[in-house]
DNA sequence: ATTAATGATACCACAATAGTATCCTTCTGT
DNA sequence: ACAGAAGGATACTATTGTGGTATCATTAAT
C-alpha cells in the first residue's frame, strides 16, 4: 500500500522549490539537481499540474513554472488527485456482482469512512506547511 | 491508491465465512462460491494467512481451513500486513539519497503521521465487525 | 487404494509505474 | 531575422505489481 507514488514527492518538491525560490518562473533545469530526478520526467510531471491549473508556464527563453496560487491554497491532496487518481478502496466499487454478500458490503462500508478521513488528512497538508 | 487490494478483499470475506459456519473445518471448495474466487487462487491466500498464525489448517479428506483465533481478535490491519506487506509511503523512506531536502522530510514527517493513524483505523476494524 | 483435502512452486497475463526519447511550438535576446 | 532556450505533446520502453492458473507433492479419512 502505497499513500503516495514519486511522482507526488518530487512534484511537492518542486513546488517547495519554486515556492522559495524568488522568481517569476523557474525552470525545469534549475530545479533538476535539487528535485532529483531527470529533466524530461519532472517536465511531464509538472505540465500535468499546469494542465490542472496548479501551475503556470511560461513558454520560451527565460520562460519556466510558477505556482499559480499562494503555497497555503496548493494541498497535498490537489497534486494526489492529479497525479495518482482517484482513490479506489477496493473493487467491489466497480464490480457490483462481488457485492451480493453482507460481509463484504460492511467491509466497503468501514474503508468508506477510512478513506473519507484520509483524504482530510491530506486535504490538511499544504505546500506552505512543507517549507 | 488502493487502500485494500483483493486478495484482503476475498480474504476478509473467506474469513467471514468460516466464522459464520459452525464447522470445525471450512473446505475452499466450500467457499468457493461464496467468495467469489476460483478455488486455487483462493487456497494460495489462505494458505499465506495459515503460515501467519492467522488460520489454523487441516489436511487430507475432510480437512480444510478454520480460523486460529475469535473473530474479534482477527484485525484488518493482520490480513493487509499479510498479503500487502508494510505500508510505503514514499521511497524517501529507502533511499536515503532522495532525503537531503528539508521539504522532502518534511513531507515525510507528515505522511508518517498520516500513516500512523490510517494504520490506527484499520487495526480497530477486526472480523467480528464484518458478522 | 482411492479420494479429498492442503502445501509448495512455478508460471503466465495484464496493468501500473517509472523513466526515456523525439519532435513541435513559442518566446527572448541579439 | 535568427539562434537558442524553454515548455507542449506524444510515443516508446523497461520494470514491477497484481491477479490468476497449473502442477505436483503430501496428508488423512474411508
Amino acid at each position: 500500500m502505497k499513500l503516495i507514488n514519486r511522482d507526488v514527492d518530487y512534484a511537492a518538491r518542486a513546488l517547495v522549490f519554486m515556492a522559495r525560490a524568488n522568481k517569476p518562473t523557474v525552470s525545469v533545469a534549475q530545479m533538476e539537481a535539487s528535485v532529483g530526478v531527470s529533466r524530461p520526467f519532472l517536465r511531464k510531471t509538472l505540465q500535468k499540474l499546469h494542465k490542472a491549473g496548479i501551475l503556470q508556464a511560461v513558454k520560451g527563453k527565460g520562460g519556466g513554472f510558477a505556482l499559480a496560487r499562494t503555497p497555503q491554497n496548493i494541498r497535498l491532496s490537489d497534486l494526489v488527485a492529479v497525479l495518482q487518481g482517484p482513490m479506489k478502496l477496493n473493487d467491489c466499487l466497480f464490480d457490483k456482482k462481488l457485492c451480493q454478500h453482507h460481509g463484504a458490503c460492511l467491509l466497503r462500508h468501514k474503508m468508506a469512512a477510512v478513506e473519507t478521513r484520509l483524504l482530510a488528512e491530506i486535504d490538511a497538508i499544504t505546500v506552505k506547511d512543507l517549507l
